[in-house]
DNA sequence: GGTCTGCATGTGCAG
DNA sequence: TGCACATGCAGACCT
């Protein structure tokens, strides 16, 4: 047997061993099945290519039951060729259709494959090996063509395709190799004569057809893994599904090859054909070939490597990098289980063949060069396969990835060395942040893939990173990122992609954006149980009370009606409050506040009044103050750098607030809108230490006119200095007020507690204990005046668990109420008086100066601290909100101090308050 | 008790 | 409807 003669030599060019030094070890496997494997280097793909050499001379090559065609096995050419019968026996898949061709039936001489694949009438038809090299002409006229212009296309590149086809030819498996030398390559590159090129070519042609700018592309074609490995498994007949998926992991093989770094000009024909000035730097995936079988890789599996970052992995070698597939990582594939399930057709294309489920160690590089070693196995799962890799938590662990993030199945060629690279998949501004600049983290601005190596990514890579995320090319929200790119001038940039990101991210989340992140994560749990959730996501999503309350809108066409108390004038709706839109305040150094509000269509700020509530949506066209500026089309008025400070200090707001957050979740002794309230009160809402001096933004509250006591709107204005104790404004004047209310309420329950005690006194010495206990539960539920006058605090104080001292927030902290009842401070006053503490006692308390309440009831530091803490500047909104948000960081840890200080301050109700003001 | 291993099972998706 | 695959689970094995 010829082939047996043959010396062949790993295709590792650095390894060089070779067969005859007993250095390739091969294994024949199921029914044409080969695999080899490098004992010197570990290459294990070249086991279609010098299958013939491996199997014995019996096994090596079959014979078809029908026709006695001598069937090569186990490689690429045979791929197509090879039939397993269920009786044993193979059969050439051609024989129905070309009966009797028997021409070489029991012919040893290797000409290598029974390449009768007859295919329907759109297929390229090849003569059989039977014939002479003069008759294996292609027969397909088109194919020819295509043939033809392949070598027109490449003449150019004449001697270079000459040598890559030797390559190929040296590569490709079948009778050729094993008994042929160079010369016959030659020969064979330059006719395409022998049936295995003629076959490879036909693909070629296809590949090229249908990706033509590809095939422009480097075509130092190295057959890889995908070419000669699948798995013929035991009594599956290669039906045409076989035979389309073996396409398609031949097609995927030379789609691989098309892969290869190339110009730029280069660019896939995806559907991001539009973007196609950016292909080059975009993240996109690269799609098997086209209509080659229903059995292509699924999109998600489409390796997602630019050209760059195939340039960079591949660093100064000349080694070029085949993308060959990327897979999401689960949960178990990221746990400490250490499996990583592989795709079954990535695994069956790209990875040796493997009959045992025990399967064979897998060399495989990272990024760093590091070399693992994996157990690439199977197990039998549904008449089907599950393919694993074992043993990747070191490496997992080591690239530190988690599920969600994505590892990349690379081939560098010539040595053949599987790459594993990875990206990561955080998609938190935050997170984002935390990273260095050149490695701009995250679905929204960009990722580090291969972040071990590219870590000079250029600035683009914020783009490719989002439409990395954006599975599949044809998704809607790539199409709509394309527009805004190009309408962004195509100034890419990742300034612009930050700016974008900004925009989005301030937008509350464009939806679009995160409708493929969404996708994307459907791909690392589709269960509903399993799908992961951003920690800072949630905390994003995770409005507070003072939050929401900051996107509450008056009802539209809806008007208030005027009420005035002490005389301040307040506005009260019957209908509830719509969210509306988030605008940025801006203090200007000059003075003066500024408003902001960002056009929905095209995320150009623009200036409106102060005093304007942003509508749920609003765009360049509602911008009536502003007529040079009421398009979408008008440039804005900010410059890039003023732009850049605006939103980046408004960044550092939500970068504080952020850090801030998670202590003040942590210690719940003081809801943040308590510590707030009590904050405010005290006046130190706005300590300047805190706050951003000049620009601190935030929305508007919605009520917020002259006069309005809401939280937001008593807090000093800034910028003005201090208050004095004496001073008379309305903001002095309502935190007075209210903090003058919240004594009385104080002393209420004070005196109900009494009295209440004094009852049960009254009610032991005169009834005995039972009936007691009895008429004073039952006198709760059923005397509605004084139930009703108690308030829900005094009910919450006899719980043991609502000890003034211990009260925690309630349940509503932190959430909206909007039905909370205006008249409810009314009720409680009347119960006041039920429980006998005179209301024009409480009225006389009320009308002392505060300051001489303060003295009476010993909260004289009180007074020293409001004083010492009023917040001078001016509280753009933002502000506000920064500081409360310092304000819930600090609170929550000095909250109980302070609540102790304050005797039964924190049952002050600060959402009732807060509704009653917005009502009042 | 923890970890590993091999297999089973449920779910979503593609054909 | 079948397949792919994420994950559960039970038994074996290890510490």
């Amino acid at each position: 047997m010829a082939n047996n003669s043959m010396s062949n030599t790993c295709m590792n060019t650095l390894c060089g061993a070779s067969t005859s030094t007993g250095s390739m070890k091969g294994w024949a496997l199921r029914s044409g099945e080969v695999a080899t494997l490098c004992n010197k280097c570990g290459s294990a793909y070249e086991q279609s290519i010098f299958c013939d050499v491996y199997h014995a001379e019996d096994s090596g090559w079959r014979h078809c039951s029908s026709c006695g065609k001598r069937l090569h096995c186990g490689c690429i050419v045979s791929m197509f060729l090879l039939e397993l019968l269920d009786g044993g026996g193979v059969k050439c898949i051609s024989c129905p259709k070309v009966p009797g061709d028997n021409s070489d039936k029991g012919e040893e001489k290797s000409d290598g494959v029974g390449t009768s694949k007859v295919n329907n009438a759109n297929e390229p038809q090849f003569t059989t090996d039977s014939q002479s090299d003069g008759e294996r002409k292609i027969t397909n006229v088109a194919e020819a063509d295509g043939m033809r212009h392949i070598f027109q296309l490449r003449n150019g590149e004449a001697n270079g395709f000459v040598n890559q086809m030797k390559q190929e030819n040296i590569l490709l498996p079948g009778g050729d190799i094993g008994s042929t030398s160079s010369p016959k390559f030659d020969q064979a590159s330059n006719e395409f004569s022998q049936p295995a090129k003629s076959e490879t070519g036909k693909s070629i042609i296809a590949a090229k057809d249908l990706h033509d700018p590809l095939a422009q592309t480097n075509l130092s074609i190295t057959l890889g893994t995908s070419l000669g490995n699948p798995n013929f498994f035991p009594g599956t007949a290669m039906d045409e599904r076989m035979q389309s998926k073996a396409s398609s992991s031949l097609t995927q093989g030379l789609r691989s090859r098309h892969l290869l770094p190339k110009p730029p000009k280069s660019s896939p024909p995806t559907a991001l054909g539009a973007n196609a000035g950016m292909v080059s730097q975009i993240r996109v995936a690269r799609p098997p070939v086209e209509g080659r079988g229903r059995n292509q890789l699924l999109p998600r599996y489409w390796p997602r490597i630019t050209d760059q970052e195939l340039r960079q992995i591949s660093g100064d070698t000349n080694s070029t990098i085949v993308p060959l597939f990327e897979k999401v990582l689960s949960a178990s594939d990221a746990g400490r289980i250490g499996r990583l399930v592989l795709p079954k057709a990535c695994a069956e294309a790209y990875f040796p063949p493997i009959s045992q489920p025990e399967g064979l160690p897998l060399r495989i590089q990272d990024v760093k060069g590091k070399e693992w070693v994996f157990q690439f196995r199977f197990w039998p799962n549904n008449n089907s396969r599950m393919y694993v890799l074992e043993g990747v938590t070191p490496c997992i662990q080591s690239m530190q990835l988690q599920a969600g993030d994505t590892v990349t199945f690379s081939r560098m060629e010539p040595e053949g060395k599987l790459v594993m690279g990875f990206r990561k998949a955080s998609n938190s501004i935050t997170m984002q942040e935390s990273q260095p600049p050149a490695i701009p983290n995250g679905v929204y601005s960009s990722e580090s893939f291969f972040s071990g190596v590219f870590e000079n990514l250029p600035i683009m890579s914020g783009y490719t990173g989002l439409l990395q995320s954006l599975k599949g090319s044809t998704e809607t929200p790539l199409s709509a990122l394309s527009k805004h790119l190009h309408s962004a001038g195509g100034d890419i940039s990742w300034n612009k992609s930050e700016k974008l990101e900004d925009r989005t991210r301030e937008s509350l989340l464009l939806p679009s954006l995160l409708v493929p992140e969404r996708k994307r994560m459907r791909n690392i749990g589709s269960k509903s149980k399993r799908l992961l959730f951003d920690s800072l996501d949630a905390l994003e999503l995770k409005l507070t009370w003072e939050e929401a309350q900051d996107l509450l809108r008056p009802p539209p066409s809806v008007k208030p009606s005027i009420v005035t108390i002490e005389d301040h004038d307040f506005e009260e709706y019957e209908e509830p409050p719509v969210f509306g839109k988030r605008s940025v305040f801006v203090v200007r150094s000059i003075g003066g506040q500024e408003q902001w509000a960002q056009c929905d269509n095209c995320s150009k700020w623009r200036r409106v009044p102060v005093d304007f509530l942003l509508p749920s949506t609003w765009t360049c066209m509602d911008n009536a103050w502003d007529q040079s500026r009421c398009s979408c089309s008008s440039p804005d008025e900010l410059s890039p750098r003023e732009l850049e400070n605006f939103l980046g200090q408004y960044k550092d707001f939500k970068k504080r607030r952020i850090i801030c957050y998670r202590p003040a979740q942590e210690n719940e002794s003081s809801s943040g809108l308590d510590a707030l309230a009590n904050a405010a009160i005290l006046g130190d809402v706005n300590d300047p230490s805190t706050t951003a001096p000049e620009v601190a933004t935030t929305t508007k509250h919605p009520r917020h006119r002259p006069g309005c006591s809401c939280i937001v709107c008593i807090q000093p204005p800034s910028g003005k200095g201090k208050h004095k104790p004496t001073c008379t404004c309305n903001v002095c004047m309502t935190v007075k007020r209210r903090f003058k209310t919240l004594m009385m309420r104080k002393k209420k329950r004070q005196s109900e507690r009494e009295a209440e005690i004094a009852l049960q006194r009254n009610q032991h010495l005169f009834a005995p204990k039972d009936e007691a206990e009895v008429e004073s539960s039952s006198k709760l539920v059923l005397d509605p005046s004084e139930n009703e006058g108690r308030s829900a605090n005094d009910l919450e104080s006899k719980s043991p668990s609502n000890h003034p001292s211990t009260k925690i927030p309630d349940t509503n902290k932190g959430h909206i109420d909007l039905n909370c009842q205006p008249d409810r401070e009314e009720e409680s006053q009347v119960g006041i008086g039920s429980t006998g503490m005179s209301m024009m006692s409480l009225l006389q308390v009320a009308n002392l100066p505060l300051e001489t309440y303060l003295k009476q009831n010993g909260l004289t530091s009180l007074v020293s601290e409001q004083q010492a803490s009023s917040a001078s500047h001016v509280l753009a909104q933002t502000g506000e909100s920064e500081g409360r948000v310092h304000d819930d960081c600090q609170l929550a840890s000095g909250g109980a101090q302070e609540q102790e200080s304050r005797g039964e301050d924190d049952n002050f109700d600060p959402g009732h308050d807060q509704s009653q003001s917005d009502h009042a």
